[in-house]
DNA sequence: ACCTGAACACCGTTCAAGT
DNA sequence: ACCTGAACACCGTTCAAGT
């Protein structure tokens, strides 16, 4: 016994994966359920009800290595795997990113990521009432730079030749002419991520305390 | 001789800051031009377009303190400038910040903004190698925090009582119950942000090497 | 070159009706 | 309780026609 919310979910996330989100609508949803597209609303609510559906069900299938009660791995290894889990997904499914940004919330299927990353912080020895902002100056970083790269915001069409060689119609931009030389070719966004993930856990241990023995 | 295009992106600017991006439509802004909403295309070529030319418009009004020639402030003081410039723009107008993350790129308008931030990163004594990638992360944190504040994605529906309490249908939350003291009431967003970024201009330091005298 | 008017192929959602 | 069919008030965009 499926719900039939759950059928409805899946058709939109899969109408999403194969045609992107502008392919979503209700008589598209219903059209592949195989009903009209009156008969949504009684199980969704709404557009906007349903968009938030789709969002839930994809960040409570996000995987990460929480390890075991046994073995737990170190809190920067956490971090990175969530970090990349997170890359993954919008990788995969790139209409998630637009939507994290444009929802009001999130919802409680984001609180279990969000307590892993809390947890990761206080293993680092960070004082508990500076958790809550770490959490959210990580988490608005992820988020992010994975939107950044599902909608092409790092380039190539963010530097034309022009702007790259330091020069712009009505101004100079005397910053690119220094740095020229290591704007093109585009980077290893892998590695990229790597770097900056390494750099934010400098920035954690900088603000912890030294940790007391349990 | 003010051009019809500017004419058209004005109408639409106030449009959504008056309105909200979803009461933008051709035929909405065609109105409010005085014009049939087919008039519209020899200037615009597209709506998405005209979004574009709608961003483009409101990153070139952007203003923040470049100092002059003969006094410039200390790149801590630009960086930050800069940051609350951004996050102002996205107060006085919310939609900006889906449209930021939404559209692939960000065009010429934009360059000047990632020049003063490559000059700030410069002036801090980061190795020219190192400046794009740390540039690309302040820029992804500033936007993706404004973007967060735009869309209420910081609370206060993401928190709900039984999330902060540690517990939830399904499991268990350890790291809210540890941190549960400092997740409400809602911190200062405006002191928050001025954290992160004294954060983040630590880590820029750890990346620089000394500064050669001039 | 710039604009209009009608039309096409869509939207989300309401409402009354069926079973 | 769950679904249908028709309708309302919208979309972006094409196309032929006017000046």
């Amino acid at each position: 016994m499926t719900e039939r919310k759950d059928q409805i979910l899946d058709a939109a996330i899969a109408l999403a994966d194969e045609r992107g989100m502008d392919a979503v609508s209700m008589r598209t949803v219903a059209e592949r359920v195989g009903v009209t597209p009156m008969a949504l609303y009684p199980h969704v609510g709404s557009k906007a009800a349903l968009l938030e559906g789709m969002l839930g069900r994809v960040l409570g299938e996000l995987n990460f290595a929480a390890g075991t009660d046994a073995y737990r791995p170190s809190w920067q290894d956490r971090l990175n795997d969530l970090g990349h889990a997170a890359r993954a997904l919008v990788r995969r499914r790139p209409w998630v990113a637009a939507l994290i940004f444009a929802r009001p919330s999130v919802a409680p299927d984001a609180a279990r990521v969000v307590d892993e990353i809390y947890q990761a912080l206080l293993d680092a020895g960070v004082p508990e009432a500076e958790v809550p902002r770490l959490e959210r100056l990580v988490s608005t970083f992820v988020i992010g730079y994975a939107a950044s790269e599902a909608a092409g915001r790092f380039g190539p069409a963010g530097l034309d030749l022009r702007v790259t060689r330091g020069q712009l119609p009505g101004g100079e931009l005397p910053g690119h002419a220094r740095v020229a030389d290591w704007l093109s070719p585009l980077p290893d966004w892998d590695a990229e991520f790597d770097a900056d993930m390494a750099d934010l856990e400098r920035l954690i241990e900088a603000r912890a305390r030294p940790q007391r023995a349990r």
